[in-house]
DNA sequence: TATACTAATCGTGTTTTAACGATTAATAGT
DNA sequence: ACTATTAATCGTTAAAACACGATTAGTATA
């Protein structure tokens, strides 16, 4: 049963609180650090390296086909979205993922669209 | 207390099955389609007009501050990834979130990353 | 202090995204 | 058939993302 019935743009569901917005925006900004196949990659396997106790750029260079400042790049991205956290353990970095976040993001999700 | 446990690049958590890899970049495809606060916003107001029973790309134009060619560009964007879906109601469309694959976003979530 | 190793940063070129105005296509109603 | 209305498409410009090689910075160890 298909529903046709068409609404008018002075109706209140186009309104929106300046919190909402905020919402959204932080959403779309945290949806574009998943957008790339290489991210979600490198999340993927800092997931299952977890109980494991994290990883190494130059490991995942190997493994990824991606030149290193590129990896690097990803992991940058990846950090600023506080989907990931990175701990020096000289001369390497030993990057985890970051499961509280990841499920923030759900959260936003549901808050938004559910 | 931190685990600082390094791990070789031939550990098996490094490989992936071609499936995996297929599902992390159509995962990463959608989140494309999330990555901007316009779409996010329309999918806000179509969620909220679902037992309503739709939306027009005019009165969309008119609150979202966007141009009418791009409103319907970025429409097309979450046509394409089919988080809404278009009906011609002439002379206007109707546009309809698609539940369905809202929450099956969430479950490829899931799947790769929990 | 000098060396070796790792990861971040820089500079560059290429591709993709975003936004707009203008035009076109489609259709209902006159 | 003509007009009005709506949304898609086109063409263009500007900005951002992506990828790479080369360089730099930082740190532990010899």
């Amino acid at each position: 049963m298909q529903m046709t019935h068409c609404v008018a743009a002075n109706n209140p569901v186009f309104s929106s609180t300046k919190q909402e917005l905020v919402e959204e925006k932080n959403f779309a900004t945290l949806s574009k650090a998943l957008s790339h196949p290489a991210r979600i990659r490198i999340l993927s396997i800092l997931l299952k390296l977890d109980k494991l106790g994290g990883c190494l750029n130059s490991d995942l260079v190997s493994k990824l086909g991606l030149a290193q400042s590129t990896v690097s790049e990803h992991l940058r991205i990846l950090k600023q979205a506080q989907f990931i956290s990175a701990e020096p353990i000289p001369p390497k970095m030993c990057y985890r993922i970051n499961k509280k976040n990841i499920n923030a993001y759900l959260s936003l999700f549901s808050s938004i669209l559910n």
